[in-house]
RNA sequence: GGGCGCAUAGCUCAGCGGGAGAGCGCUCGCUUCACACGCGAGAGGUCCCUGGUUCGAUCCCAGGUGCGCCCACCA
């Protein structure tokens, strides 16, 4: 063994043994009937592993090893989302490079050709985890577009069919003019923009009647306004009251639509008169709808000016504002354009703006479904942990719109939907069935849009273990138990999950939710790849080691939001490496030795203590999802108790290779082992398998159980450690009580080698001070009659413990 | 606009009703036979502000200020 730990050939080898020899499998080393389940967030099939997924891998993994050292049967399913939009618009871009769209090549060739793509590059992340040391059971690999994860979608699409809640309507959506398809709200980015506000005058139709000459309406997109059908104004507002009833002509298409009264306009943005585009705007559209009012539309699929818009047919819009503000100002009704920052809606994936556009989508009903789902939070069946995003989470349930599930897409689930020439819609599992639903000879057309990719993902606890069919797996791994996953996640899968589990098994897919910490660059930016703020969790698992990126990570990860810390890391891998080199003490030495837990000594018996004391909390933090509280414990654990004291403390006794204190080194090594390795596996296994005897690998070996026989003991070091405090500051030595108290005493610090006598001054000032604020609190009779009786009795306590620290000081004459 | 969270040592963060802590960085001393990716000793904080509750507040409550993330149809 080398003195410095080199983790880069170590992790490797392993990761490879643990995976050939079977240990990753689920319900590998199972020594009880309960199972324990999580299922991977499905990362994108064209992703790459980063910062967040470096946190939440680590996250579960600790979790899959602490339950499989426990027995239980571990399942932690891998798996790739073929993540709809994303996936078709790497190959779009493609295709553009070689100046094609995907209309020249048609829709086979390039759901072919992506396939292909995928082939070579896809599918890289589970590599990446690997890399992590995630314990992932590999071989179960699934994709939500494989042939039986398909059959799954298509099932429980046709269940809700059945169930009533498909419906198709034509209503207004979010619409990417890039990719040609509609996407949900929950897909859409909202990004600070400057835009030019314009006021446009707008002329009463009945002029000469009223007595000023129109009403002024504000607008960032004056190409809209040949879409106008009214123009509304706030009923309280007393500036138009007069107007409202009346009529305007609206510019360019020289039409007049009538004024209305709608709550929903704000008096205080603009002019207070809002212009009505039921066809090119959501809260317009719901105006509109409101009121039956007619919902033209101007603007295209493609982003541009559509036939409707008369002369300017074709023009992109920027033109299209360009021809209608000339026309303006030549009539005088451009009133003024001023500067606006606002935000607006654009396409998480291409950024491109969001043209929302009145299309004719599927859509699923949600209140129904989500009845079980919010019952199943609020009788806490599923907890989301922290607490806080239990409450939004039953918050967004409560708030669920009706989903728009179709996608204009060639990447993705196509929807089990055909119609007849007559245009009545079927739903069946195949092609054949709803042609024997249709009758023989009807001629059938399948519906081209693909599913929102959000829906297959919804599936994933119980789609991956083969439902629909009655699988052994999903007998036995359904329910699981904990999902982890990002904040902004909730909605898009983690609630999704819980309804569609409910409705499809009867169960809850989970129990607990993990909602982890965002991490953020160090300077406290969003880690972006376009920022150029992203740092690549493989580049510091090359630098420091998997277990090392695993610690920091695990350390820093406390609150909601969290900056990405260096020194984190570099903490984890000082650990690696002490561990290591307290190992090679040991081992050098008790040759020979089998591990025993027969302590004969004080430090011996501390130490069990100690250890049992930390697992105990590790087991704590844990249980609640705390995991920087377990890596802030194991950290102290093996620093302070384990190697500043004890190893310094029995290191006489290895050297003279004492049996009982050898054994009981390498039995305490075992144990520490044990607690650290879920967190960093690496370097535990690797030094496992240099203690003597036949042994299993560490990842299937048994979880330390509780061992309290010394619990009385864990204190019994607190005199010896305030002598040394005391000698190493003053070098003024203490009595000790017993022979073991001054024979670690004499261990540890060694007082031989001190060189001079050490200055007691700045000690006896200390405890002067110490004992002054104690005995002014006892003086103070309001805190000895008001305080409770046990905080005054530790208060006389601290008083008497410095007067006598202060005694040994003063009498020792130095 | 709504929700959530954060403001404590130069940096990153614990602590959350009774003596201000850790890691890194810094200073000083150690070629101590596991480890210099080490050991030991230090310096360094009006615990964001203002009120309130309390015998006592970094910790609880109210208000304010600053910052971050998520969500959201002010054109």
């Amino acid at each position: 063994m080398e003195s410095l730990y080199d983790p880069t050939a170590v992790e490797a080898r392993l990761q490879q043994a643990w995976e050939r020899e079977g240990l990753y499998a689920a319900g590998t080393g199972a020594t009880r009937d309960e199972s324990y389940v999580i299922c991977v967030p499905p990362p994108n099939v064209t992703g790459d592993l980063h910062m967040g997924h470096a946190l939440n891998g680590s996250i579960q993994d600790v979790l899959i090893r602490w339950h499989r050292m426990q027995g239980y049967r571990t399942l932690w399913q891998p798996g790739y989302d073929h993540a709809g939009i994303a996936t078709q618009n790497v190959v779009e871009k493609q295709l553009a490079a070689e100046g094609l769209t995907r209309h020249d090549v048609g829709r086979e060739a390039f759901v072919e050709r992506t396939w292909q793509w995928l082939e070579q590059t896809g599918r890289t992340i589970m590599g990446q985890y690997r890399r992590l040391g995630a314990s992932l059971d590999y071989g179960r690999e699934r994709f939500t577009l494989d042939e039986g994860y398909s059959r799954a979608v298509t099932t429980f699409f046709v269940r809700l069919w059945e169930r009533g809640w498909i419906y198709r309507a034509n209503r207004i959506v979010n619409w990417c003019p890039f990719h040609q398809t509609a996407i949900s709200d929950l897909e859409v980015a909202h990004e600070e923009m400057d835009d030019v506000l314009t006021y446009v005058l707008y002329p009463f139709a009945d002029g000469a009647a009223g007595g000023s000459d129109g009403i002024v309406i504000a607008t960032v997109r004056p190409a809209t306004i040949l879409a106008d059908v009214a123009v509304a104004v706030h009923p309280d507002d007393e500036r138009y009251r007069d107007a409202v009833g009346r009529e305007v002509v609206v510019p360019y298409v020289e039409r007049a639509v009538p004024v209305i009264a709608d709550e929903r306009v704000d008096p205080a943005f603009g002019s207070g008169a809002l212009k009505i585009t039921p066809g090119h705007d959501p809260a317009d559209f719901e105006i509109g709808r409101d009121r039956g009012l007619s919902e033209p539309m101007v603007i295209g699929l493609d982003g541009r000016m559509s036939d409707a818009a008369g002369d300017l047919a074709g023009r992109t819009q920027d033109e299209a504002d360009a021809a209608i503000i000339d026309w303006l100002k030549e009539r005088g009704q451009l009133v003024k354009r001023e500067n606006l920052r606002h935000a607006v809606g654009t396409c998480e994936r291409c950024h491109s703006r969001i043209e929302p556009l009145i299309t004719l989508q599927w859509w699923c009903r949600m209140e129904e479904p989500v009845k079980p789902a919010i019952a199943a939070l609020r009788e806490r069946r599923v907890r989301y942990h922290p607490e806080s995003q239990h409450r939004f989470a039953i918050a967004s349930l409560e708030n669920t719109p009706d989903w728009c599930l179709s996608r204009q897409l060639w990447w993705g689930h196509q929807l089990p939907i055909w119609t007849t020439p007559e245009g009545e819609a079927i739903c069946a599992l195949t092609e054949a069935e709803a042609q024997e639903q249709a009758g023989p000879n009807v001629v059938l057309t399948r519906d081209p849009d693909v599913l929102d990719t959000w829906f297959s993902s919804a599936l994933w606890p119980y789609a991956t273990l083969g439902w629909p069919d009655e699988t052994d797996d999903l007998v036995a791994y359904y329910p699981g138990n904990v999902n982890s996953t990002a904040r902004e996640i909730i909605r898009l899968w983690e609630n999704r999950m819980i309804w569609t589990g409910l409705e499809v098994m009867g169960e809850v897919p989970f129990t607990d939710v993990i909602i982890h910490s965002t991490v953020l660059a160090a300077d406290g930016r969003r880690m972006s790849k376009s920022l150029g703020t992203g740092i690549d969790p493989l580049e510091t698992i090359d630098a420091h080691g998997a277990d090392a990126t695993r610690y920091g990570l695990l350390k820093i990860s406390s609150t909601q939001d969290v900056r990405f810390s260096p020194g984190a890391i570099e903490e984890g891998r000082k650990l690696a490496n002490k561990l290591w080199n307290v190992s090679r003490l040991i081992l050098q030495n008790a040759e020979g030795a089998e591990p025993a837990l027969q302590p004969m000594a004080l430090e011996e018996r501390w130490i069990l203590a100690r250890i049992d004391a930390a697992r105990k909390q590790v087991e704590e933090a844990w249980a609640a999802f705390d995991f920087a509280t377990a890596a802030n414990v194991l950290y102290h654990l093996t620093f302070d108790d384990f190697c500043d004291w004890y190893a310094e403390a029995v290191k006489p006794r290895l050297y003279a290779h004492e049996p009982a204190a050898c054994g009981t080194a390498l039995g305490a090594l075992e144990r520490l082992l044990a607690l650290l390795h879920p967190v960093v596996p690496h370097v535990t296994e690797e030094i496992w398998s240099f203690l003597p005897g036949e042994r299993r690998r560490l990842i299937v070996s048994p979880w330390p159980s509780a061992d309290e026989r010394f619990e009385a003991d864990a204190d019994a070091l607190d005199r010896v450690h305030e002598a040394a405090v005391m000698f190493r500051r003053s070098g003024v030595q203490v009595g000790l009580g017993s022979d073991d108290e001054r024979r670690i005493f004499a261990a540890v610090v060694r007082p031989e080698r001190q060189k001079a006598p050490g200055d007691a001054g700045p000690e006896i000032a200390r405890l002067e001070k110490e004992i002054a604020r104690a005995t002014k609190m006892l003086a103070n009779e309001r805190f000895v009659a008001n305080a409770p009786p046990e905080v005054v009795a530790a208060e006389q306590d601290k008083l008497e413990r410095f007067r006598r620290e202060l005694d040994a000081l003063a009498g020792s004459g130095s």
